[in-house]
DNA sequence: CTGAAAGCGCTAACAA
DNA sequence: TTGTTAGCGCTTTCAG
């Protein structure tokens, strides 16, 4: 069927198209009797208004940008799943941007940026440079961001630090004094929590008095094989920690896989903390901080939303809770 | 910045805007010299083509939709990883739409189709009626099914008749007699896998010369908790049966937990084998067949890449392969 | 190879 | 309250 156009359905309701546009919109003034004439045609030629058009007049796309990293990272799809329950209940459409390889990131963000795609955009799990910041900000777009910082832009965020702090002492109450960290690059630009987390591991090191050792700290590319490869590293040394405390649940696995190929009994001989509480840390009953996943989409979403209907001259910054969650992958040392 | 339009390039080229028009989609008619200076109008000017304009000019979106069912569901997760592997490396967006109240399905589809908002279409673990299929046919749009079935239109599947035989034939062989299937609604219009499986289970117990109980199949929603009730009424019948067949991994995983909190062992006093084989079923050890999750996603979009490219006269259909995965909640009943 | 001009289908400003 | 009309920014004829 060659869809019908509002020329159409204005001549079709024998009015103009001014008019059937206005009760498209459900502008108010227009008649009852004008109104039912208008819906009647519509329904009669099964119309339903050409979205390319109207962005086109209108300015507007009606959709929402989310622009992630690693489409495969179990806590950015929850993150992610948050975000599709609001975006489902609004009027917007969402549009997935995967950031697989960092290099294009750039491209990605100015793309969207310039091309007018969307009408707000939710940046996930990935930290904006200045550079980016002020590309945002030329191109006033209203941005969120999730699961990452930066001062000049609305966020929903945790604190990384205290998490990290909480994770370190959490070892150390239980008695541990040989505590190693495994985590993704440090100097990677678009990840800050990772740095955050070694600051309050650092912090509750310095706070028990003990010194921070280089070779307890393994860092490499995110992912469970990668840390089985670091956990192996660590299990060598001369005298291997007795804790380890991993950026991510996901990378908390692969040590526990790795320390079990090892012979290495968890948590008797060694006591494993991980961080984000992903469905498998409960399956596997690791030992985590907790945050919330699936809220931080909601929140983010529900912000930018807000956002979007009527800017505020600050950014907004959401922080939500963490919890340490106990479960069977910590233990006192022995002896 | 006021964005650049086209004809803000045009001129400071000093060409016309079809030329420009003509350099931004490679047309070769467009001598070097003229190419060279429109380019540099173009950086210079930090000129990117408005979508909108492009979309209602050309009439292409240069977006492919997935319309998805519970984006929060496992499987579907995984497949739709596989879809946003292929996306993400063409020149097309993803626009992700959400169908969590299967009601509303009908309306989604209608949306997609009668709005022109996309150039292809992926249907990913929902099939499609009689009358979706017209509406699809109608619109003309290029449309891949990914885990539905539907002679009408090209597909990606598995042999889900085989998979429910394969399960009930790994329990049989085992030497269980009282083998029973829990899953999804069997009337679901949307999920013919369900009825696949069941068919195939129902082959299995025939073939070995088992009557089919209606009291051993209990069928409810999807989900975890929902799969613990119905195993719950299962485990508390007077001769409960020795093993049970789920229809997905994450009913398993209730299955699970259920006849755990019953005091029941597993697989000593119980054996239960999933679908799928999501990554929690590799965590918990779960015996399982195997589907390719992931690929089906890649083959879908692939495929859908293709028949938008240069259509097809005929339906395609690509079978997947599955496969038993044997693990640590299966064996045979006592005694 | 290139410029001019006619839309694509809609919204919104302007009159009436 | 309503009809008319001028674009939105691009692609794509049609001449030349």
């Amino acid at each position: 069927m060659a869809t019908a156009t509002i020329r159409d359905v204005a001549q079709k309701a024998g009015v103009g198209v001014g008019t059937v546009s206005r009760v498209l919109n459900d502008n108010v003034s227009v008649s009852q009797e004008t109104r039912r004439k208008v819906l009647a045609a519509i329904s009669e030629l099964d119309f339903s208004p050409n979205l390319a058009a109207r962005r086109l007049s209108s300015g507007k796309t009606m959709v929402i940008g989310a622009l992630v990293p690693y489409f495969t990272n179990p806590s950015v799809v929850r993150r992610l799943q948050g975000v599709v329950s609001v975006v489902t209940n609004s009027v917007y459409d969402l549009i997935l941007f995967d950031v697989e390889l960092v290099e294009r990131r750039d491209e990605y963000l100015l793309n969207v940026l310039r091309r007018q795609m969307v009408d707000g955009l939710l940046i996930i799990s990935l930290t904006p440079t200045d550079t980016d910041v002020q590309h945002i900000q030329q191109s006033d777009l209203p941005t969120v961001l999730v699961d990452a910082n930066h001062p000049a832009l609305s966020r929903v965020v945790v604190d990384n630090v205290f998490g990290g702090y909480q994770a370190t002492k959490h070892l150390l109450d239980l008695g541990h004094r040989r505590i190693a960290y495994i985590s993704d690059y440090l100097d990677d630009p678009f990840n800050s929590p990772v740095r955050d987390r070694f600051k309050g591991y650092r912090q509750a090191l310095a706070e028990a008095g003990l010194e921070f050792r280089t070779d307890y700290h393994q860092q490499g590319p995110h992912g469970r094989y990668e840390a089985r490869a670091m956990t192996t590293n660590l299990l060598n040394l001369p005298t291997p920690p007795t804790a380890i405390f991993a950026y991510s649940d996901t990378q908390a696995i692969g040590v526990i896989e790795a320390a079990l190929d090892m012979g290495i009994k968890i948590p008797e001989d060694l006591s494993v903390i991980g961080f984000d509480n992903i469905e498998a840390a409960e399956y596997l009953h690791i030992t985590t901080i907790r945050q919330a996943l699936y809220e931080s989409g909601v929140s983010g979403c529900e912000l930018l939303l807000q956002v979007m209907a009527n800017p505020m001259p600050e950014p907004q910054e959401i922080l939500l809770p963490i919890e340490l969650v106990q479960r069977n992958t910590t233990a006192p040392p022995k002896q």
